[in-house]
RNA sequence: CGCGGGGUGGAGCAGCUAGGUAGCUCGUCGGGCUCAUAACCCGAAGGUCGUAGGUUCAAAUCCUGCCCCCGCAACCA
């Protein structure tokens, strides 16, 4: 056998800081999914995987979970393998940045392009306070001084190594325009354009000097290298890339990738930085890089301090790896947010999976079993009605291919499924049971219990990338294994086949309050941010440290081009003062025009928007994100103190 | 005038690139069937396709103005 052509897949390798949400597994599902297929095509796929583990937050996570850096990824690292496997994600290589020959690699790497005038050192300027060892963007200062410790700041470099991001902009813009396909969706093409190329590509700070877990600078060890350069190498590092041109056989054999499949947020960092560090590398681009939309939970960007997040352990522990790869990639449309949340993941398997393909399964082999002891075969007997069916299974390799090679993965889906409907649609218009009572009508009975299996078989063949165990269940059940796409051809199932005896059950149907119990109630925390997560106890004197009193909104304006912001004018005893609040999408200026409501006083002022605010208002949020302002509960004059 | 995405029956979406009977899934109502996981199949109700104009024999689809939502950026003391 020839070469086969090769396929190189990757996922955004995933920060080690704390637990992913399920959001954050997306590309492990998508990359798996497509990595399965394009291998079930033929290819010669090598899907790689992995966890970026340097960086500011690690250093202080670790610290706040007392243990060495190194022990602290190691462990996340652990339990990030844990969810991918429980996902049963199959991935060829699983690469961490901690990887001894990835770090010798990003040393070289930067070895070669300072050498080479890529890298330059320079010197990052801007506002330092010595003390505080710190630098300040002039918005951060409060009223000119250093926000933490309230005194002058300066003018100061430090110096930094820069990459000249900058030199290939015409080659990047080149590259755009004779690959149309490199960006996926296209529109985040213009996305990057707009925002950023057009505006001018700056060179890339590469190095940094503020922490020390990072990669260090192999001719100055007193910086480390920053996360793109460290982070994104990780795709070349991971097949064996050699800056001196010694490359493993998987980097000649693999590189450049097909595909990396990342979320949409860092779609600026994979084809504006990476593809300009691999021409100063001289090394070919990515082909493709598929930028997929979030997935929200019940419309809102997950995060723990909403108390909404959804991670992949919990789900699968209620429904099953394949039952959650097909929500996660059936509820994720190609150009905007898919939406989850424990009731639509519930509907959707109980009415795709249970209903539309458990219980075909579950019908057809009850039939065989009872009208043919099991055994299905060829009944030769073939009516017009036969037909559509048959025409439409034999048209569904191609419709999925189509779909895949655009990504589309939940349309893909929705095709196979098209097919599952019509099986069931196919057993009421022949009413199988109806010929069984007929002797002579065997043959005919035969025959359409033939064609579901084999319309099942089918199915369960395309299925097989992205529900792997339901697809090998139905083989098992049908008594007849999964082939490759190239033998993809009805009839897959031999003649005077037996099929199992068994009932099978391949997904349970359940309704929606049994799951409900099933949630786990309380925030799933993981173990290392527990030290976060933990109330700590404070003294009455620090308490005390906070002046807090009442405070009568006299006057309230809207802030120009700020969404959030509204300018209050409080009065506090004597006193008047400004406040900025972050509550203009909560409040009205009119509704808010009277209220005594409840001040810090003894804040730091600060400037937001160019306005001075002096004190804070007390708010109270729930999960959803809604305010409520802290007010009094009987009339009482301002300037009173609280306690 | 910062950038981008979107507004289609109760819910979620397709259709828009290449104008020509408004489609799918869920839900609701009615019916059928009994092989099956109270499932499956059929039928019905329900939409001025955000809004106002324009182009056209014909606009959900093309053009313009406006309104509203959602991301990013700005920014929540």
């Amino acid at each position: 056998m020839p070469n086969k052509e090769t396929y190189y897949i990757t996922t955004a390798i995933i920060y080690t800081s704390g637990k992913p949400h399920v959001g954050n597994m997306v590309d492990m599902v998508v990359a798996d999914s497509l990595a399965r297929f394009k291998k079930n095509q033929g290819y010669d796929v090598f899907f790689m995987t992995g966890t970026d583990e340097h960086g500011i937050k690690n250093e202080e996570n670790a610290k706040k979970a007392d243990l060495t850096p190194q022990a602290f990824v190691d462990k996340i690292a652990k339990q990030i393998q844990n969810l991918i496997d429980q996902l049963n994600i199959k991935y060829d290589k699983f690469i961490r940045t901690t990887d001894a020959d990835h770090k010798l690699q990003v040393q070289k790497i930067f070895e070669k392009l300072y050498k080479q005038g890529d890298i330059y050192k320079g010197s990052y300027e801007g506002l330092y306070c010595t003390p505080c060892e710190a630098f300040w963007t002039p918005s951060q200062l409060h009223d000119g001084k250093c926000p933490d410790c309230g005194r002058d700041v300066h003018t100061a470099k430090e110096e930094a190594y820069f990459f000249k991001m900058s030199k290939y902009t015409d080659k990047l813009l080149a590259y755009y325009q004779e690959n149309s396909n490199f960006f996926v969706p296209e529109a985040r093409k213009n996305e990057m354009m707009h925002s950023f190329i057009k505006a001018g590509l700056q060179d890339l700070c590469i190095s940094r000097t503020s922490f020390s877990w990072g990669i260090p600078v192999p001719f100055d060890k007193k910086h480390v290298v920053y996360v793109w350069l460290d982070a994104l190498s990780n795709y070349i590092t991971g097949l064996g890339f050699d800056a001196d041109g010694n490359h493993k056989t998987n980097y000649t054999k693999y590189w450049p990738a097909n595909v990396h499949i990342i979320g949409k947020d860092i779609v600026r960092f994979h084809t504006i930085y990476w593809p300009t560090i691999l021409m100063a590398l001289g090394q070919p681009l990515p082909k493709a890089v598929f930028g997929h939309p979030w997935l929200l939970m019940g419309g809102d960007k997950m995060s723990k301090s909403r108390g909404n997040v959804l991670y992949s352990d919990d789900m699968v522990n209620i429904f099953g790896a394949d039952a959650i790869r097909y929500c996660i990639l059936a509820d994720m449309p190609l150009d905007y947010d898919g939406n989850i949340t424990w009731e639509s993941l519930t509907e959707r398997i109980n009415v795709d999976l249970a209903n539309i393909l458990g219980n075909l399964v579950s019908r057809t082999l009850s039939m065989s079993n009872q009208y043919f002891g099991g055994i299905v075969q060829d009944g030769k007997s073939y009516a017009a009605i036969d037909k559509e069916l048959l025409d439409l299974a034999n048209s569904l390799y191609q419709k999925v291919t189509e779909k895949i090679d655009s990504y589309k993965l939940s349309d893909a889906l929705a095709e196979i499924f098209n097919l599952l409907r019509r099986c069931n649609k196919y057993i009421d218009e022949t009413a199988p049971w109806i010929l069984a009572k007929d002797a002579s009508k065997k043959d005919r009975l035969a025959t359409i219990l033939y064609n579901l299996s084999n319309c099942i078989l089918l199915a369960a063949n395309l299925l097989q990338p992205f529900m792997p165990e339901t697809a090998q269940k139905i083989a098992t059940a049908f008594s007849t294994p999964l082939v490759s796409y190239s033998a993809l051809q009805l009839p897959l199932m031999q003649t005077k086949t037996k099929v199992t005896p068994e009932q099978v059950h391949l997904f349970t149907r359940r309704p929606y309050k049994e799951i409900q119990c099933l949630i786990p109630q309380k925030e799933n925390t993981i173990q290392n941010d527990e030290a976060v997560n933990t109330i700590k106890m404070v003294e009455l004197d620090d308490f005390t440290k906070i002046e807090l009193k009442t405070g009568k909104i006299f006057a309230c304006e809207k802030i120009e081009k700020a969404d959030k912001l509204l300018k209050l004018s409080i009065q506090i005893g004597q006193e008047k003062r400004t406040i900025v609040s972050g509550i203009a999408k909560h409040y009205t200026s009119q509704e808010l025009l009277d209220k005594t409501v409840v001040v810090i006083t003894n804040l730091k002022p600060t400037k937001l928007r160019g306005i001075t605010s002096e004190g804070m208002l007390l708010c109270a949020e729930d999960s959803q994100g809604n305010l409520s302002l802290v007010t009094c509960d009987r009339p009482i004059e301002s300037g009173c103190s609280i306690r």
